[in-house]
Formats: C-alpha cells, sequence, structure tokens
DNA sequence: AACGTTCTCACAAACGTTTGTGGTTAATAA
DNA sequence: TTATTAACCACAAACGTTTGTGAGAACGTT
C-alpha cells in the first residue's frame, strides 16, 4: 500500500544526505549550502514529492483539513454553500471534509468528534435543529478548534456566526407583495423552532403590521419536506378564502408549493403570486420565473471560509466573535 | 493547539499501565487481564477517546478517507451523487474529501496528488473534459490507492467504471417522443468530445434511425453553460423549421433550455414537448412537470462508494475492472 | 530444587516529518 | 601554532499509534 509515494529519505539517499538537511533545504533554511537546496529543489519537483499530511499534522498538529458538518446535503442551498467554501478553501490551501448530520444531535456530536479525531484545524457547522446542547463545541474551542457557524446558527451559544438576514429580506418581500396589491399573503415556513424560521415570520408580521394587514393564522404554516409542503399548499388553496399569493421561504418548501400548483393548474401569478427564499438558478426556470431574494450561499460558504481561516491562523484563542447577518436583495421577476 | 484531545498515555496514565498494554486492551487482545482490559474500556469510554487518525494513518498506512475529484461543484447532478457516496462512507466508517477540479487537467492532477499526500484510501472521480492522459491514475493505482470512476469516465484508461446507460436512456426517451407523434426532435448535448454526449447521441441517432426519421443536423447542439443552452435554444426556436420538442441530456442544458422557452413564453407540450435526462426533484417542479429519465445520482454515488470500499478493503492489486452502466428509467410527465 | 509454562505486561521500533543540539571541517584570527 | 568562528550537516527526539520481542511473576511439573 502507498508503495511509491516519494518521501524525504527518497531524496536524502539519491542526493548523499540527511534526511533533515532535506527538509531545510526545502525551506530555505540558511544552514543548507545553496547547491544542496537547489538540488533537493530540482530533485523535489521532479519527483513531484508532496509532504506526508499525516506525518506533518501529527509532527506541527495541524492537519490543513477543514470540517463542514452539513444537516443534509440536499439540492438545494448546500451545494452554493459548499462551492464558496472550496473557492477559498483551495486558494488558501486547505481541503475541505463533509459530513452530515442528518438533522440528528447525536450524529452531530459524533461527526464533530470525528473530525476531532482527524485534526481538523477548524469547523463550519450548520447545526441540526434539535441541537440544543453545545457541550461538542465547547470540547472543539477548548481544544484549540475554531468553530464558525453558518446559516443554520446556534442561536443560545456564543460563537462566530454568518447567516443571512432573513428577517429583513422577509420583510421586503413581503412590504413588495403588499404593495403590488396582495393582501391575502401566506407564508410556508421550516420547522418553527429554529431561529431562521422565526426570523422570517417576524419579518412577515412586520410588514402586515407595518401596512395594517389582519394576520391569518391559517396562512402561516410549516413543513420540513417537500411532500409535506406539497400536501399543506393544498389544504392552503382548498381554503374558503385561499391567499393570493404564498411566500415560501425555503428552497425545501417552494419546490412543494410549486408541485401542487402545478398540479392544481394554477396559473401564476393571475391566480396566485409565489415568492421565494431561493437559489439560483432554478428560480429562473420557472415558468414564470420566480421572485426570489438573492441566493446568498456562495457568499455565505465563502464568508465563513474566510473568518475560519483567519481564526485558524491568528492563534488568538480568546477573540470577539463576529455575528454578521448577510443582507438580502430582492429579485423581482413574473411570479408575482 | 489540540489541546486536550485525550490520548492512549492519559489512560495508561490513570491506570497505572503502559501505553501499548491500552492499546492492546481496547481491542480486547488475549495477553491483558480482562480487569485491564475492562477498566481500560470503561475510561475510554468515559472520555470520549478517539485514536487520533493521522497516527493511525501513519502507522498503518490507511487513512479511512476517500477522495473524491469532480469537475464542478454544481447545483445539479452533484449533490444527490454526494449523498450516496456518504451514505455508504459514513456506513463503513469512512470520511469523504471532495477537491475541485474546474474541469481543468492541471487541476485534476494537482488534485490527485493532494489527496494521495493526505493517504487517502482511494479515490472517486469524474474526469474532466480535458482528460487525455491519465499518468496521474497510473500513479495513484501502482501506489495502492484504487480508483473508481464516476459519471464522467475515461474511454481510454481501464478501470472501474460506473456511469448510466445514457445511449439506451436516450434512445428509450427519444422513441417514446416519436410515437406520441412528434417529428421534429431536437437533442441538446454537452460537450461533442466526452463520452456522455457521445453515448446519447447514439442513442438519439438510432432510435430516429429505428422509426426512419431524417436526422436534421440543426436539431443536434451542444452546450456547456445554462447561458450558452439558453441562447441555443433561441436559435432552434427561430429556426425556420423549428422542433416540435427538445430533449436536453444534462442538467445544465435543461435549464437554460427551460428559461429560453419561458421566456418565449411558449406552451408546453402543446408547442414544444421538452423531456430530459435530468434530476429530481426539480423536474417535478416545473409547469407542466417534465419528462425525464430516472435520475441516477443517488444510485451513482451508492455503487461506486460500494465498489471502492471493496477495492480497499480486499487487498488484491489485480482485479477484473468492473465497468457498469446503470440502466434508467422513463418518467413520463406532462411535458411531453 | 530446578525447570518449563502461562499470564501479564513493558520496552522499543516504526510510520514521515520538523527542529534543537551538537559535531566536523575549513577558514580566519590570535 | 592554537584558538575562534562560521558554514554545513547529522543525530535524535517528538507527534500518537501498533506490534514484535522479551522479561518478570506465579504456577505447576519433574
Amino acid at each position: 500500500m502507498r508503495i511509491n509515494t516519494i518521501k524525504l529519505k527518497d531524496i536524502a539517499k539519491a542526493l548523499g544526505v540527511s534526511i533533515s538537511t532535506v527538509s531545510r533545504a526545502l525551506k530555505d533554511h540558511p544552514d543548507v549550502k545553496p547547491e544542496t537546496i537547489k538540488a533537493a529543489k530540482q530533485l523535489a519537483e521532479l519527483l513531484h514529492y508532496k509532504p506526508d499530511t499525516n506525518a506533518l499534522s501529527l509532527r506541527n498538529r495541524k492537519s490543513k483539513i477543514i470540517g463542514y458538518i452539513t444537516p443534509e446535503i440536499s439540492a438545494f442551498f448546500f451545494p452554493s454553500v459548499l462551492k464558496g467554501i472550496e473557492e477559498i478553501t483551495d486558494k488558501k490551501g486547505y481541503s475541505v471534509m463533509i459530513l452530515q448530520s442528518n438533522e440528528s444531535y447525536e450524529k452531530e456530536v459524533d461527526c464533530t468528534e470525528t473530525l476531532l479525531a482527524n485534526n481538523v484545524d477548524g469547523l463550519i457547522i450548520s447545526v441540526t435543529k434539535e441541537t440544543k446542547i453545545f457541550h461538542h463545541f465547547v470540547m472543539a474551542k477548548s481544544g484549540g478548534v475554531p468553530i464558525v457557524f453558518i446559516d443554520k446558527v446556534p442561536t443560545d451559544y456564543i460563537g462566530d456566526k454568518i447567516s443571512v438576514d432573513g428577517e429583513g429580506g422577509t420583510f421586503n418581500a413581503v412590504e413588495y407583495l403588499i404593495n403590488k396589491g396582495y393582501k391575502r399573503i401566506a407564508i410556508g415556513l421550516g420547522n418553527p423552532n429554529i431561529s431562521i424560521s422565526k426570523n422570517r415570520l417576524n419579518g412577515y408580521l412586520r410588514a402586515l403590521n407595518k401596512y395594517n394587514i389582519p394576520v391569518n393564522h391559517e396562512y402561516i404554516y410549516h413543513s420540513n419536506s417537500i411532500d409535506e409542503a406539497e400536501f399543506l399548499t393544498y389544504k392552503l388553496l382548498d381554503l374558503p378564502s385561499p391567499p393570493d399569493s404564498i411566500f415560501s421561504i425555503s428552497d425545501q418548501v417552494v419546490a412543494g408549493v410549486m408541485i401542487a400548483i402545478n398540479k392544481k393548474n394554477l396559473k401564476i401569478p393571475e391566480q396566485i403570486a409565489v415568492s421565494s427564499f431561493s437559489d439560483e438558478p432554478f428560480c429562473n426556470m420557472f415558468n414564470p420565473p420566480l421572485t426570489t431574494i438573492t441566493p446568498l450561499g456562495y457568499e455565505l460558504g465563502k464568508e465563513c471560509a474566510q473568518l475560519l481561516i483567519e481564526r485558524i491562523e491568528s492563534n488568538e484563542a480568546n477573540y470577539v466573535p463576529v455575528v454578521k447577518k448577510l443582507k438580502t436583495e430582492l429579485v423581482i421577476r413574473k411570479s408575482t
């Protein structure tokens, strides 16, 4: 196994010097004769020498690996976030290890421990809906492994958090619908306990409140899967006074909403308006294209990775946490 | 850094035995007294001991990490493939490291070297469009690191390859369109040089041939991005004799096609039929839902991971390569 | 009483690095 | 000539494991 990867020893033998000299040569150490340096570098280049990262990791106590724990590898938000992360980590010479918590607290703890055992230098985490105890985060942090929370950030834990300003974004979108003349605005949310849902609900309520529109609790619904969202949308549309517009906040939810509306053969936006807190490019693909809030997954991923690497590379343990909410923009398309 | 993770040494000290004894105790080695075994295990459990994977990796020459190189982290096929991979690797105790080659040959070589330096136990690779030289694969393989190619598999390199039966799938879909009465069937392909495009083109041609429908080369087009597909679709629709149906084979392409059709306000399937080699769940979300070929990303990911782990764990270097094309199924929806 | 077993454990080497320390050679200074 | 210094390098330890080897105790066997 791994027979013929080339090692410092090989270069040393070829050059007739010791391993340590080669090691120093490759780092331009002044103790090494210029010719030796040149020879070592040439040979290393020629043989495609790359230091064994495990050995480095053992020795230096840093792995150049970043762990990323996500509740789910989904087709929606996740890829753009990952792409953003990868872009930065690649540039800075880090690799990413992705683990899925499947929305389970236990699994999240387990993933954290696995990544710590892998000596990751830092963690990017989207927490599960269940996460209420933060012992695993404390462990990581006190072990010198910084964490940046992304998107689904824990409310009751102090730390670096980068998420999307769901409250403001929702407010803007709902306000826009109101100004367009829509009055019966439904909102489809995810799990009611997580901060994302709460924030967006607040934005929704604030907008209604500003324009003195009474809140109809039948218009507020929660779902965690495409199927559930589809089912609830049917119920919504069958109401005696159905909504004239639906604002659905998660990609999962909007998928279900669209399926239901399509099956019912309703015209958008004449019979019902749809808008979403959703991801490019698929919002563009609908007929008509959906009005959405700018997708921020990519930005989010980039910012997180950037911040995390800063945390890793400045060895300060007691930093002031960054809590940032990326501002969204409303992209108006034909669906409203 | 990584100050307080717990090590064999800590357990050994607490128990007043040597490190090696603890190591053996945790593996139920017969040389260790049952009480010592029990005590060691209890303490390990209590302290959440997990062996340092870097040390393990150094010592055992296996890392329990699988490298996955993809040309692009896209919102389409990629997430389902990854999900399939993760499901298997998680079950078998492996972690996944994902690197993006950005469709660049050089980057692919670089990714391969990086992963090898990380001592990955195996590789899952979707090759770039540029990949014509396979030295990096030979290196990996001769270093004892098995590779399973997925989806975009290299034609001229012998090895394990798992992909989708694009030829058969396309044939079935085109045949279905023909039987539905469509005569002017356009096909949107990706890069003409890669095997995926070639296979699917063959399926298309075979179907036309079977029903004696002449081939119109204006109906065959290639694109590599959503934007390009959109642009080419406009051109297609503006033809003197535009197609009455479009079969677009990649998710990227269908996205562009849909955008163009929507902007032109064409009715599906009355004015034009659309079908796709595409991924759940977004095909369901369109109005009307798209007829597609079953999405196989998830299956593909699972099969690959499974095969790769078999390769890793049976230490045979000279195995007979598996070349497998997953059969597709046509899912008929309202778009055709 | 001497010896062989068996049980239980400790020691040491190795995986591939980095880096502190110390040694050899040659050149320079006294 | 001898001492000092610089230049160049090798040795060894350490990171956390696993595992071959061998050692000491306890026991039974002759």
